[in-house]
DNA sequence: GAGGTGTCCTAG
DNA sequence: TCAGCTAGGACACCTC
């Protein structure tokens, strides 16, 4: 081969290793260039390994034991034992190299049997982003193996012919031609991480309309987004020959990065395999749904989308990105049809909601006017675009995968549990701390949590709102808590300035001593995030909007990240955890935090709430000073004025007393008034600073699962009582529960919705709620079926929307709510039920004022009778 | 009707 | 949802 060296700028997509020849093992990162080609690496020059050291009443390490490991046929070689940090005290570590990556998890448990096996459960791409510390964002020097047409004038002039590129591909242990710009050889100390850049990803949109009555697929469109410039394609007849195996041969041509959809993970994604799998023999299926991004072959088990237990899909070199998902996750409506979602983010724009076509009668429709479903179609293969566009969901992962080194499928698609293994594992190698593995079995006792103030019923005015900032991650800081730090008595000698959670003891040792690892990662974390901070600051100020946001994002990412870190060290199996771990956090939490509010009771200062993280006291002295903001032309306006920057700097006050080195306590909020009806999690704040608005926490107003009548009504009541108003507001319910019982409301305001779990029974061909003790005897369950028997679509976990229509029977009957999806008029209520759920509901909260639920169901004529 | 169980959803 | 956590409120349904 000639010296066609060159140079890019890459985002890595995603990886996979293939192993070839004798013993080799070739990294494959699939990446988008900063220019926007696509570009596909091949790594050499990394072995994999797994590292075993001694086990009790197993081997010691002998050179006759090592000796016998070096035997096994899979053993290439094993290196000179370092010596590394373990639970159990410092042990020599024998780094076992490997034939490839098929034998690993057969190599692991066998030693297991008479070794502690480390390091062995790391997929290979990631281990090799870790020994070289890479993060996305790559710069790449290799020789050019193979240029499509699409890839830049310069680096064609570098390519081989094309008979020799498939040729220099398969030489270094590649797959063969991929379906790629450009494929490039690489070296592994040829990569190097580069500033984090905005990737021009290429994203397909794709939505399918198929047959009620036949499963088969009518017409699809698909929609190619580069950059921001798309191309639409739609696609109807033959199902395989024009719809199937077009789809396929554009997918191979676009390469896009990115797989988007409404629920392409629960409905057009099993849609086309179940159809691939009807139409084609096993080897002419590649042809249909060969996705992958890697050569048509089909021997190979890679090209063909799969999805194992999970919920995302695996296509390779490819990430699927469900829009429904990305809009649950951060946008929680309270219905996840793509009409509701639509009209959510864009109330202005009918187009984008208009029914147009009856999804139910699809097959009527596809047969009578077939251009209004394709238009239909095309318009909902744009939606999810503009929805992931809107959302910055992208961006947004892109920006978590450059903090925490992952790849950009790690970041969008993996857990928390692989972002913080991304930045642990790599300084536990670099420190020499054994990296164990993960650990499987059941969860043990839980741990305890946080630390909640008892509320008590009622009005209380003008209250100071306190947090600690980030707490979790500070304790975790200042308490050098680490599993490289904690003390187990049966392997570690006290010292005397370990530092000892409150109550339980555990010991952990001092920064000077052994500064932990997470400590560490942890505030570097923490100086990252200031850093962002600033220079998203500095960019605004200096106009540049893309820095801005970008470093914005960035910033956010950190946020994200540092608080994933608890919960992963808190959970049962993760690979660095111990139940201590988990326990002592919160646990000195709960110790601040309480000896914060035991000192002010001291003090005479009333604590009103507290929640984990959070104190609420009341400022003293300002009993007469009224709540709601009077004019500015009134007298009262000066005593507001005052008591509000008296709460302001009282609250400032107390901020700065009890904040201490590690653990910032912030003055987040004063309120004017705060009330709850007693019961902890719920409550409603009307703030004064540093903003004016209405704070609503737990209540029925935030909770997707309440109908919009409830949370208007209690929105209007919350108003009211932070007021002082508690007579009208009694009134104006009443009021509302008479229109209730006489009929005067859109129904539209009367939906209740809840997710709904299921599993599709694939041998009878029908959904299986049997993950409930009692199927039917769930409401939402209920209104489920009910929409599967109309032909409308569900999928696992989606939220279905359902009105109550008698709830006199046990169990109560329900009607599912088809209006958005279907248009047809909405089913009859149970005027009595919503009442009394009213009532209930409300009641808790006028309770406290002395009117109960039993008042507010007697209706407002006689109340009208007295006021008037 | 009280009390227990199963389930969802939220606060942090 | 083979992998972040606990605390807590509320509702429907079932049993006695």
């Amino acid at each position: 081969m000639g010296s066609a060296i060159w140079t890019d700028d890459l985002c890595i997509v995603s990886g996979d290793n293939r192993s070839w020849g004798d013993s080799n093992t070739v990294v494959e990162l699939w990446c988008r260039s900063k220019q926007g080609h696509s570009t596909l690496l091949l790594v050499n020059g990394m072995r994999p390994y797994i590292e075993i050291s001694p086990k009790d009443n197993g081997c010691s390490g002998t050179e006759e034991e090592i000796k016998q490991v070096l035997e096994i046929s899979t053993v290439i070689d094993i290196q000179p034992p370092v010596i590394k940090w373990t639970s159990q005290g410092e042990a020599p570590h024998w780094r076992v190299l490997v034939r490839d990556t098929t034998v690993v998890s057969r190599l692991r448990e066998r030693l297991r049997a008479d070794w502690r096996v480390t390091s062995a459960d790391i997929q290979f791409h990631k281990r090799l982003m870790l020994d070289l510390d890479l993060g996305p964002h790559i710069r790449a020097k290799g020789q050019i193996l193979y240029a499509s047409d699409g890839a830049p004038e310069e680096v064609r002039k570098l390519s081989p012919e094309s008979e020799d590129a498939l040729e220099n591909i398969l030489e270094i242990g590649g797959r063969g031609l991929y379906p790629v710009d450009i494929v490039m050889s690489c070296n592994a100390e040829d990569l190097e991480t580069c500033e984090p850049f905005q990737t021009p990803f290429v994203t397909l949109s794709i939505d399918l309309e198929t047959s009620i009555a036949t499963n088969n697929i009518l017409c699809a469109a698909v929609v190619i987004d580069r950059a921001g410039e798309r191309t639409e394609h739609v696609y109807r007849g033959d199902e395989r020959t024009e719809i199937l195996e077009p789809i396929c041969q554009l997918v191979r041509e676009q390469d896009p990065d990115i797989i988007t959809g409404y629920n392409i993970d629960n409905f057009d994604l099993p849609r086309i395999l179940d159809r691939t799998e009807a139409l084609a023999k096993k080897d002419e299926r590649v042809d249909l749904f060969g996705w992958g991004r890697v050569p048509l072959d089909e021997k190979s088990r890679r090209i063909i989308p799969n999805r194992g237990q999970n919920r995302t899909w695996n296509i390779s070199g490819r990430v699927p990105m469900d829009a429904w998902w990305q809009v649950r996750q951060t946008l929680r409506p309270e219905r996840e049809s793509l009409r509701f979602v639509s009209a959510l983010i864009w109330p202005e724009d009918e187009d984008r909601r208009k029914l147009d076509v009856d999804s139910s009668r699809m097959d009527e429709e596809w047969a009578s006017r077939p251009e209004e479903v394709i238009r239909y179609c095309l318009r909902d293969t744009h939606l999810p675009l503009d929805i992931l566009q809107h959302l910055q969901s992208v961006q947004q992962k892109e920006a978590l995968a450059a903090v925490a080194r992952t790849s950009f499928s790690t970041a969008a698609i993996e857990t928390t549990s692989q972002w913080i293994d991304s930045l642990v594992i790599r300084l536990a190698d670099r420190e020499n701390v054994a990296v164990p593995t993960t650990r499987q079995g059941r969860r043990g006792e839980q741990i305890a949590g946080g630390y909640v103030h008892e509320v008590e019923p009622g009005l209380r005015s003008w209250v100071a709102v306190l947090d600690f900032k980030s707490m979790y991650p500070s304790i975790m800081i200042s308490n050098n808590i680490c599993s490289t730090t904690l003390v187990d008595s049966e392997f570690h000698e006290d010292m005397e300035d370990d530092l000892v959670s409150p109550s339980t003891g555990t010991r952990y040792r001092s920064h000077k001593n052994r500064p932990g690892l997470v400590p560490r990662l942890l505030s570097d974390l923490m100086a990252q995030r200031d850093q962002y901070k600033a220079e998203a600051r500095k960019a605004r100020n200096e106009g540049n909007e893309q820095a801005a946001f970008l470093n914005e994002r960035l910033q956010f990412a950190v946020k994200i990240l540092m608080n994933s870190f608890y919960g992963v060290f808190a959970s049962a199996f993760y690979r660095f955890t111990h139940k201590d771990i988990g326990a002592s956090i919160t646990e000195w939490a709960r110790h601040n935090i309480r000896s914060i509010i035991s000192d002010l009771g001291n003090d005479g200062y009333d604590v009103v709430y507290s929640d984990t993280d959070s104190i609420f006291v009341r400022t003293r002295g300002l009993d007469n000073a009224p709540i709601d903001k009077p004019d500015e032309s009134e007298d009262s306006f000066a005593i507001w004025s005052q008591a509000r920057s008296e709460t302001i700097s009282f609250g400032r006050r107390l901020a700065e007393r009890y904040s201490k080195e590690g653990a910032e306590l912030e003055f987040e909020t004063a309120m004017s008034a705060f009330f709850s009806h007693g019961a902890k999690k719920r409550y409603v704040g009307r703030v004064v600073w540093p903003r004016e608005e209405m704070l609503i926490r737990g209540y029925e107003v935030r909770r997707t699962d309440s109908f919009r009548l409830l949370t208007t009504t209690m929105t209007m009541l919350f108003e009211h009582i932070l007021q002082g108003k508690q007579e009208s507001a009694v009134d104006r319910t009443r009021k509302v529960i008479d229109r209730v019982r006489a009929g005067d409301i859109d129904i539209a305001d009367l939906v209740i919705s809840r997710s709904c779990k299921g599993k599709w029974n694939k041998r009878e061909s029908k959904w299986d709620f049997s993950v409930y003790k009692n199927e039917d005897g769930l409401p939402y369950v209920r209104a489920a079926k009910q929409r599967i028997e109309r032909g409308l679509g569900f999928t696992p976990g989606m939220k279905v929307g359902y009105v109550v229509s008698n709830a006199n029977s046990s169990p109560m009957q329900v009607s599912a709510w088809l209006t958005d999806e279907l248009g047809e008029e909405p089913p009859a209520y149970d005027a009595e039920y919503y009442a009394k759920r009213l009532a209930t509901a409300l009641g808790r909260i006028t309770e406290a004022f002395g009117w109960s639920e039993k008042e507010l169901l007697q209706g407002s004529r006689q109340q009208s009778l007295f006021d008037f």
